[in-house]
DNA sequence: GTGCTCATGAGAATCATTCTCCCACGCGGA
DNA sequence: TCCGCGTGGGAGAATGATTCTCATGAGCAC
């Protein structure tokens, strides 16, 4: 979510493990933490280090291609996302997300940052709640 | 920035490590770690330990006296704050922060929470930026 | 195929946070 | 004022996520 450089890493190699990675992420649709995912596959017998999911789970957030998010109890979480600039709202109870973008919000951000003489802004916004599914099933 | 319970834990005991944790919340003014805090509380001379600020530090938020805010590298930050609901602009580079409660925003959390059917909603917003002090310095 | 790199894997290291255990102080009652 | 209970405090160990180290193995260009 930060719009910073790109420093551009040279082309990636390629490797069983961060393919892996890329497409365990890409058929699942909340976020999940870097231990998870790496369970996950060795669940169904992809053997891979958990120091290589880290590796590969930053690679993928340099090049803009995962979401992060700090969860209050201090583990990230990770999701497979448009690389556009958008915003999540997210399914306290089963993890699953929608992707917002919303103009308003943006120029909400902007215009408070510049009411206070802030520059250089960047803007982290999470909504939580439980979706209608859940909600539906709770009752 | 919970909503959650506050199920009374009972007059909670004085104590001068509690008091000393309050009074240095109370003359920052900036997001700061809980290890920050014990380094200070040691520099002044306030001898504490570092599981007694991490308890005090809980206390204050169950008390909703401090708010939290997870950084990216993992460090839980504190800061002295209002009790009514409110959002932070946060400078990156000095940590001075200003609270800032626009209803504009939480509208549009509602409404975009609604737009999907989530209910029982709850969000985090937070702007970073470069405050026009140190942007000034930068330059 | 050869060679140069970069990626990987296992485990150690690091770092923030929490827990354990035991001691000491605050506070209410005698 | 003195006593005893219970909570708060300190030190250090434990935990858990993440990162680092280093030797080995796999991409990719030629």
């Amino acid at each position: 979510m930060s719009v910073t450089e790109q420093p551009e890493g040279g082309p990636r190699r390629q490797s069983r493990q961060r393919n892996a990675v890329l497409a365990l992420l890409d058929e699942l649709d909340g976020f999940r933490s870097a231990q998870d995912l790496h369970a996950l596959l060795r669940e169904r017998g992809d053997s891979v280090g958990l120091a290589t999911v880290y590796r590969a789970l930053q690679a993928l957030v340099d090049d803009g291609q995962l979401d992060v998010l700090r969860s209050t109890d201090g583990e990230a979480a990770y999701r497979r996302c448009s690389s556009s600039h958008h915003h999540h709202l997210v399914c306290r109870s089963c993890g699953r997300t929608v992707e917002v973008a919303d103009p308003p919000v943006e120029r909400w951000a902007a215009r408070i940052a510049a009411e206070h003489g802030f520059v250089d802004v960047q803007h982290d916004v999470e909504v939580f709640g439980t979706c209608a599914a859940c909600a539906a099933a709770r009752a």
